[in-house]
Order: structure tokens, then sequence, then C-alpha cells
DNA sequence: TAGGCCATCTGGTCCT
DNA sequence: AGGACCAGATGGCCTA
């Protein structure tokens, strides 16, 4: 089981030690500046400076809220991952699919999927006007935007391919 | 043991 | 103003 870290653990801290709220704020792009050079010392540069009691706990809190909103925040989207890993069809079941293996492999099964729609559906024809969507032109316009000539063979096989190399473990 | 993956914390920025 | 979102840092776990 991982460490659950929690401002506390930040908190007790040495005496010398500068705690939540006595750290001079960095903009973003000083941040990064700064991360090229030591990253040791990322973002936080210590300035002692004295803050009255009640701040610190005002600040203390209101961290501890907006941590408990971000691993909330996070299990969402993990909770998507876990169904978006249910619907696409992969042969190595019995190992989890990682985050960029899960949408690597949905991006390309939408892309099959939507050229064999098309083919089934004669997509691949001219859209009769007034009738684009129900005909698939529509559908067929942006496939083709976003995957040129692309056969729906052309796209199974990548598809296939892909889940090989999971399989494989590549 | 190195590298990949992940959870969590954190501060900055965006949005309502 | 406060919450959501984002990206960087950090450290733990696992596997080759």
């Amino acid at each position: 089981m991982r460490k659950q870290r929690t401002v506390a653990d930040a908190v007790d801290l040495p005496d010398d030690e500068p705690t939540a709220g006595q750290f001079e704020v960095l903009k973003r792009s000083d941040y990064k500046e700064k991360a090229k050079g030591n990253v040791k010392e990322m973002g936080r540069v210590a300035v002692k400076r004295k803050k009255h009691p009640s701040k610190v706990k005002e600040h203390t809190t209101r961290r501890l809220e907006s941590n408990e909103r971000e691993r909330q925040r996070m299990h969402k989207l993990n909770n998507a991952f876990q169904a978006l890993r249910e619907v696409i069809p992969h042969v190595r079941a019995e190992k989890k699919l990682s985050k960029i293996e899960t949408l690597t492999l949905a991006k390309n099964y939408i892309n099959t999927l939507t050229a064999t729609v098309l083919n089934l559906s004669n997509g691949f024809l001219p859209a009769k006007e007034g009738n684009s969507s129900a005909s698939g032109g529509k559908l067929y316009k942006h496939y083709q935007k976003h995957n040129g000539d692309d056969e729906s063979d052309e796209q199974l096989k990548k598809y296939s391919t892909q889940i090989h190399s999971f399989r494989q473990g590549s």
C-alpha cells in the first residue's frame, strides 16, 4: 500500500524548516525556469517570514480540503479509465492496461469501429443533400479528415497489430 | 537496480 | 472568492 502523505507530515518539520505559508510564491514561469537548473530546490524558495498562527492554521485547513477534492477528482478520473478499459476489447486480460495503453487502444478502436460502420452503411458514398447525418456523410467527412484515405482494413490491421504488441508486452 | 507506472501533494491559473 | 483543472515534484511499488 502506498504511503499516505498528509499535510500533517509537512507541518511536522524541524523548527528551522519553513512550514506551509512561509514560502515565497513563484510565478509559473519562474517555477519552470528553476526546474531546469535545480531539481532539488523545485518551486519553492524558503523565506523566513513570521505568520500569524491563525493564518497558518487557515492555510493548512484549506490545503487539506483542496487535497481531498483533488484526490476525489483523480479517483473519478481513474474510474473513467477503468470504465474505458472494460469496453475496449484487448487480449491481455490478466494484466491491467496502463493509462497510456488504454487511451491509445481506445483511439484506434474507435477508428476501427468508425471505418467498419462506414463500410457497412456505404458511408463511403457521397451524402445525399439534406440527409447527410443519416447517410453517414458527416461521419465520413469527419473520418476522412482525421484519417485520410485509410481503408477500414488498414485500420483493423493497425488495431490488431497493437493488441498483439500489448499482448507481448512491448 | 533501473525504469515504468502510479498516487498524492502542491501552487498557479482558469472558470463560474 | 472558491472550486476545478493542470502540471511538476516526490516517493512507493513492481518487474525485467
